[in-house]
DNA sequence: CTAACTCATGAATTCAATGCATGTTTTGAT
DNA sequence: ATCAAAACATGCATTGAATTCATGAGTTAG
């Protein structure tokens, strides 16, 4: 009998971001009345609540509150929904968006991206590097179409497969004592300031896979942005950085930063593509991942 | 200007379940003239055909299936959300999905959810064992709120938390030239019947942990649906199973069953219960939890 | 205490969704 | 071939649900 439509969600979704039935009534085209009708009428199918009328506030009940977890969950998806079939109609083929779940990911991607963009020229690319929650809540909620990570998830309703194999070295500046050094232990780091990407610790693989073993710390550690201003910083003596070796050897000559391997094995990682299995047979996804892999062989 | 609806996804959804524009109109208790008006509409609006009309059939388009998938997709959550809020409606906390992925899994729950319902009246418990793709794709896709899995997955918007360790045995029946040894080496299956429940291989911790590595496989192998005719068929000398030590130890007594060890350390399993991070804070979701973590002190 | 703002509500209105009647095409049986 | 049945399309009429309008009642702030 009672419907939850598309309305519903939207206004509970407007007046949760603009505060006020009159406001959010604005943001829709319609008039505050109309909103309160619509609501009234739901909430006496329902039989619930959604807001508590609190003297002019309007305070969202539990029962709100699910209903605006919802909309927030689906209106994005219904608003794609429809981009897509649009993008459809225009002969284009539709939106890859993909998402990046680590910093080495981004570099990577810049260089397959632009030979893609090339062959397809009807497929717009959009680059998402923050999610509601992980990358692979991303791809399973349909907010992104490819994932870029180090960390895949195998038998699941996702398919992953590996694009870039590297190894994780340390970057130092052209007068620091370790340069020239053909591998370092993690105890010749307790002195140093550490230069890394501003995430958490437990994702940074220097600290995993090679300091923390060790019980070892680094004197200092300073998070930074970009690699441009990171590896400046390193050049200069200020600090020193863990990086893929193929993006410090592009910074090798022009900065003068030299690589050295950690520890007497190598830290090796990899790079993988996720997509949903169901949509590997969609043409502009799989050429992605047949470009990606291309650029495999070649050697990134 | 072009609004996707709740009604074009019933529509397409409606067709491609019923065949043709008709039979779907009964089933929504509309006429056919309603549903062709409406979808015509839509495509008017959006600039792309759903489906090609050929002959008196409707076949979908590339749009049309992708609408399909959309609607397939976001009907169910909108049909769930619409049950839940009506169940707020009459104070019932809600329904707790519980999802399933391996059959040991089933037989643990069934002790938990007793005391749970007992504590928690106005919460109900469905479980599901299918799930369009993984336990992990229908967590993040809100098809269950609750899953119980062998499998973890942590740092990506799920929690995990182990709530049963236990020893995968071998079991055999009472008159079985191995009953009473203390442990039992790969080939020494070679010449047995193993009885399972009937999964892939790759799913089989015998198999996956034990057999193949030492490059045994049993010289048979069947599949069976139930524990009991499971240990039915041991217990009368049909061939050997893996389950749970704890398992096989209700069954022992009455059946006359013994457990064996695989290997000289045994095979270490353990069960998890998976929650979305956001919703952690539930109270009837996080006493389930709760419960199941008393349960696994006093020793399951 | 009033001015300004909020949401609620009943009645009027509008406009979109639906149904009806009919047309066209396909299908399949005779 | 022919004809009846079945399926979708479409123009027009109708209906009714959604929206607006006008207004009321309550809250807040100066």
């Amino acid at each position: 009998m009672a419907q939850l439509e598309r309305t519903h969600l939207a206004i509970v979704r407007a007046v949760d971001q603009h505060g006020s039935l009159t406001a959010a009534a604005e943001q829709l085209h319609l008039t505050q009345s109309a909103l309160s009708h619509a609501i009234r009428k739901l909430e006496d199918q329902l039989g619930v609540a959604i807001w508590t009328r609190e003297g002019r506030r309007l305070r969202p009940t539990q029962a709100g509150a699910y209903l605006l977890s919802v909309a927030n969950r689906l209106i994005p998806q219904l608003t794609h929904a429809e981009a897509r079939l649009r993008q459809f109609a225009q002969g284009e083929r539709g939106t890859l968006r993909i998402g990046i779940e680590c910093h080495p990911c981004y570099a990577w991607l810049l260089k397959v991206v632009s030979p893609y963009l090339a062959n397809w020229p009807d497929v717009d690319v959009d680059v998402k590097q923050e999610f509601q929650f992980s990358g692979i809540g991303a791809l399973f909620g349909h907010e992104i179409d490819l994932l870029v990570t180090p960390d895949p998830l195998f038998r699941t309703g996702l398919q992953f497969e590996a694009v870039l194999d590297y190894e994780q070295v340390l970057v130092v500046g052209p007068r620091h004592r370790l340069a020239g050094t053909p591998c370092v232990q993690p105890d010749q780091l307790a002195q140093e300031t550490l230069i890394s990407y501003p995430v958490p610790i437990d994702r940074l693989d220097i600290y995993t896979q090679f300091l923390l073993p060790a019980g070892i710390r680094p004197k200092r550690h300073k998070p930074i942005e970009t690699t441009d201003i990171m590896l400046q910083m390193v050049a200069s003596g200020r600090g020193v950085a863990a990086l893929p070796r193929w993006l410090a050897n592009e910074y090798a000559e022009r900065l003068g930063v030299t690589a050295i391997r950690l520890g007497e094995r190598g830290i090796d990682k990899q790079i993988f593509l996720g997509i949903r299995q169901a949509e590997a047979g969609i043409d502009y996804l799989h050429a992605f991942v047949e470009l990606a892999r291309a650029h495999r062989n070649h050697g990134g």
